[in-house]
DNA sequence: GATAGGGAATTGTTGAACAATCCTGCAATA
DNA sequence: TATTGCAGGATTGTTCAACAATTCCCTATC
């Protein structure tokens, strides 16, 4: 093995023992605690209160909270702290569109896609079928996202992947908004099943079809119970 | 007028007076050096120099190279210290790659754009145009950058918006790796008022295969010069 | 009931301090 | 000569304490 060979198999490896700054640490969980609904939108996260529960100093904290501010997973109001973000259906309404637009463009150039991102999708929604048919409600809700994920990686952009995984992310927060996302999901398992298959058979403009149906479908159904629901609160 | 109206152009009007953070006017003041090219690709960002130089404290500039980091204008080795980005070949085709998908998409949805939008695209191949009779070939550039984020913006959506600018800052900073960036966009001008037309006559599969070419010949001109250069260096 | 005022609490920012890590140069060794 | 080992100095990671600025909240006043 030349030296060239294998400086360049440790190169690859090095993401791997990169550590990582408290900083990015305590984002990564208060990020989990958010897209999984832990902490509520619209809450505020204190300072001096998540500095002493999390047991760094303010300053590291602060760092956290520019991130997640970043991402659009907390807001920050000058001189009055940083709050779990509220979306609003503008909000909802501009995710969707991101998405279809991401999706739609994913699957339409997806001619040349290597068989391995092929797989992926199919994994995921396979992964969906099971939790449906083991009634894990919230783990289907799971798989249809990384459903969606895989779709947008067919682009084959690590940019993209990031941008659809934030946008994910965000329309995660939206969905705790609501009451029962549940039934949002159950309905859908076949279409991606659907959507899976036309996409490896290579007829990739029907699939490309019935996925812009899908999201009138979704995003209509949900923009109509995130309304409800604001009218509600 | 009533108490809904005047509030509402007030709430319009908060952006204005948002004051913003010492971090994030530190953050918007790199942001600028690095894309302009002042702050050469590869060189190192001293804590101490910079908090020294822009008279804020450490903890403050760290926060706003964080604000960059994330925006893939910085690196961030730990426990060696940020560094302007060197945007490697891949990060080149990627960039690529997403601004394809995104542009593609919103102009092939763009049927029922609003005209604001359209005269906003047909305003910055106008402003390229002007520049380059006058010879002013940095500007050709921006504007041709702003021509593509307008065609983008047909898409409607604030998240892909940002999306594209990113992606064209870190862009900007690919092309200062380079020698002399004034060809690439020279040759494309007309292309671009082409292009322009034919959205506003609503031949959008036109104007998308237009685009088609463009991306095609821009990116394989790019990454051939990129290549170039960086087996030079 | 609305408003004004003042004190408490929170955020914005700084500076200093210390541990952990990296870099540099030189000596020692094969 | 080329490589390794080893100080030490410099830089980063993180914490802490302090203070100014701002917001929040309660109370007195009209």
């Amino acid at each position: 093995m030349t030296s060239t060979q294998w400086t360049a198999q440790l190169a690859a490896d090095r993401a791997l023992l990169d550590r990582t700054s408290a900083a990015e640490q305590v984002a990564d969980l208060l990020r989990l605690r958010i897209i999984e609904g832990r902490l509520e939108p619209g809450t505020q996260l204190s300072e001096k209160d998540a500095a002493d529960a999390l047991a760094v100093s303010r300053n590291t904290l602060r760092e956290a909270f520019r991130l997640l501010v970043h991402e659009r997973l907390l807001v920050h109001e000058f001189n009055r702290g940083v709050f779990v973000r509220i979306p609003s259906v503008d909000d909802v309404l501009d995710l969707y569109r991101s998405r279809r637009l991401l999706a739609v463009g994913a699957v339409r150039q997806a001619a040349g896609a290597e068989r391995e991102l092929i797989d992926d999708i199919d994994q995921a929604v396979t992964e969906g079928e099971r939790a449906a048919g083991e009634q894990r409600w919230k783990d289907v809700g799971s798989a249809n996202m990384h459903f969606h994920r895989t779709l947008v990686a067919l682009a084959g952009s690590a940019r993209l992947n990031e941008v659809m995984s934030q946008l994910m992310a965000e329309l995660r927060l939206a969905f705790h908004v609501m009451e029962h996302p549940r039934e949002f999901y159950e309905p859908y398992l076949g279409l991606n099943r659907e959507i899976t298959d036309l996409i490896a058979s290579g007829a990739l403009e029907s699939a490309v079809a019935r996925l812009d149906d899908y999201f009138d479908k979704a995003e209509s159904q949900l923009v109509d119970a995130y309304k409800r629901r604001m009218r509600e609160a």
